[in-house]
DNA sequence: TTGTATGCGTTATCAG
DNA sequence: CTGATAACGCATACAA
């Protein structure tokens, strides 16, 4: 029972073609009669042909394998890109070899050379141990998203302008002093724009502000802890002003604002928040919040869409003249939710 | 500068050895001596050699490659389990090719077709749109992970005894009516028999219990307003009773939490909850609520146990005589969080 | 320890 | 419209 797998040999001799035609009827049925296309049908059903893709990569070179290095799935914004970028299998057809980076350079090194030892027409990047500048040298079709991409191709959302006017809204609604709540991203990394964003926004309304700062890794009791002391922070130095924060991301946010809760602020009246992503966190916590969504199918569709076209343009040209790297980026949409609300206006409108 | 890329054949050229030689620098080194060895080495790096896995896999027939068809990514339990299973690189190295089955049974029909024609070495699923029966009959090396397999190797959480338990818990701690929250499962899905166990024991605890079904989407506005449904039909029977509620997953279990406090009700003094999952939402919420903690973490590693056994055996075994299915059932552990407190032993303390 | 010959299952090239 | 033959890049039995 454990035969060899049927090949095009095999069809061939049952049907009387030659190994040429049946690869035809596959590849451009057309070219065949339609009672050949049918002998063939047959056949493939009476000695229940399976395919196999390997053999044809091996002769015509296209593995249709796009490979995808992400740091991890713990951050929501990460598992939702994937999701939406393996979505996109349906119209583009590639297939997805998927590794987890875990912010280990040697480690996704090597991931990196078995995807390219398995050919892959292609690579998307979401983790940022391996520099744009190594990344271009393997001359693989490759696009980042959001995170540092100065000699490759990339996608990513608009930082600066997302911080900015998460930062505007803070001010204009009547925050007394603006705090925002980040990592220590490097000058390339899209975080680092959340952070200028905010402080341009900031400087000019001409409130107080601060950024807080923070290594926060995986590991929820550690990032609860290290929000709480900066909550503490916050109270201790403006104990009675209302106070706005921009928190990087939806899941700090969320633990952020149940900190505040917790001890007995109120949001919005005491604080202002507002998250980064638009992830569920932002929509399904107790208080619904304010958050910059970054709109995760876009991102995913315009960096296949810059993927495909370099591998195209690399069936065409020659390998020396390589395309200009492009990068695109997306418009973030805030989108306001309950845990900020203009008081200015709001008690203006209540005196009329 | 398009060259074609490096072959055995010209390192073979090079250091004037065969390419058998140089294909044993790769796969069984100690065969040659050290200076040849280091000959090789060398003519490696001048020639800038990448290794081509496509060649290999048609010659010995090993893709490496395991497939993975998983619902979404939507619900944590999925992007945590495929965190946990890309993980397994590392141990068994593995490669991983990943679709999203979207709950269609064409596309995950064609997306196995897919996975079948690249020649992986096994199988995990985890939608559930193809029967086990089906599966079987690929005569591929398969796992299923928390959904119906009868004819295939499994693993799953002990789904009975985490909603037995759970309801153990709501009942002992002086819950008057209890409730579970759960959707329309068949008979052999996993989450059958959490209906099942929360059913048995509160059929033995002689309190008032009833399950609440319906068949949540993906949308979150729909699932708030389905849940808030089922608040207010809970409210309107029980209005003083203290009540208990478990529900099957933590993401439903969070919004239904959110809304009993949002109408005023106290948990855990008027509410008791449970969801399922122990994933982060549980831990991150407003009052971080008890949960049935499924290990992923093992789930992952029992699964590629048993497919790596199945590949081990198939390489020795003549195909006719597969091995018998296995069902692996990891424990679950409940965790404990502020949304229950036996209030029972609580006043009893309080009195003494 | 090293080499020769052949096969893996397709596609591409060139004829007819 | 169809066929013969040579790649594709590596692994392996068999020899030496």
């Amino acid at each position: 029972m454990n035969k060899k797998n049927v090949t095009f040999s095999d069809i061939a001799a049952y049907t009387n073609f030659s190994k040429t035609t049946i690869s035809r009827y596959f590849n451009n049925p057309d070219s065949l009669t339609e009672e050949n296309q049918k002998i063939i049908a047959d056949a493939l059903t009476a000695l229940d042909y399976k395919e196999n893709k390997v053999a044809r990569i091996l002769a015509n070179g296209k593995t249709e394998f796009i490979g995808i290095i992400i740091p991890s799935l713990f951050f929501r914004f990460f598992s939702e890109m994937l999701d939406k970028i393996l979505g996109t299998y349906e119209t583009y057809g590639y297939k997805f070899l998927v590794f987890l980076g875990d912010e280990k350079k040697e480690a996704e090194e090597k991931y990196l050379q078995e995807l390219l030892a398995y050919k892959i027409e292609g690579l998307i990047i979401m983790s940022h141990t391996i520099s744009s500048g190594e990344l271009a040298s393997y001359h693989v079709p490759v696009v980042a998203i959001e995170r540092e991409a100065e000699h490759i191709f990339s996608v990513e959302t608009d930082n600066y302008k997302g911080a900015f006017e998460a930062a505007q809204i803070l001010s204009e609604d009547g925050c007394q002093a603006l705090f925002h709540i980040n990592s220590f991203p490097d000058e390339q990394e899209p975080d680092y724009k959340r952070i200028t964003g905010f402080c341009d926004c900031a400087q000019k309304s001409g409130l107080p502000y601060r950024v807080l700062r923070e290594n926060f890794g995986f590991e929820y009791e550690d990032t609860h802890s290290k929000l709480k002391r900066m909550f503490e922070e916050i109270e201790k130095e403006y104990p009675d002003k209302r106070k706005g924060v921009f928190i990087s991301n939806d899941t700090h946010a969320n633990i952020f604002m149940n900190i505040v809760l917790r001890y007995g602020r109120r949001v919005p009246e005491d604080y202002e928040i507002i998250g980064f992503d638009d992830s569920p966190a932002s929509r399904e916590a107790i208080i619904p919040f304010t958050t910059v969504g970054q709109d995760t199918k876009r991102l995913a569709e315009a960096a296949m869409e810059l993927l495909v076209r370099q591998i195209e343009a690399r069936k065409k040209r020659h390998a020396d003249q390589e395309l200009q790297p492009e990068h695109r980026v997306v418009e973030p949409a805030v989108i306001r939710r309950e845990s900020t609300l203009n008081l200015v206006q709001h008690k203006t409108q209540e005196e009329k």
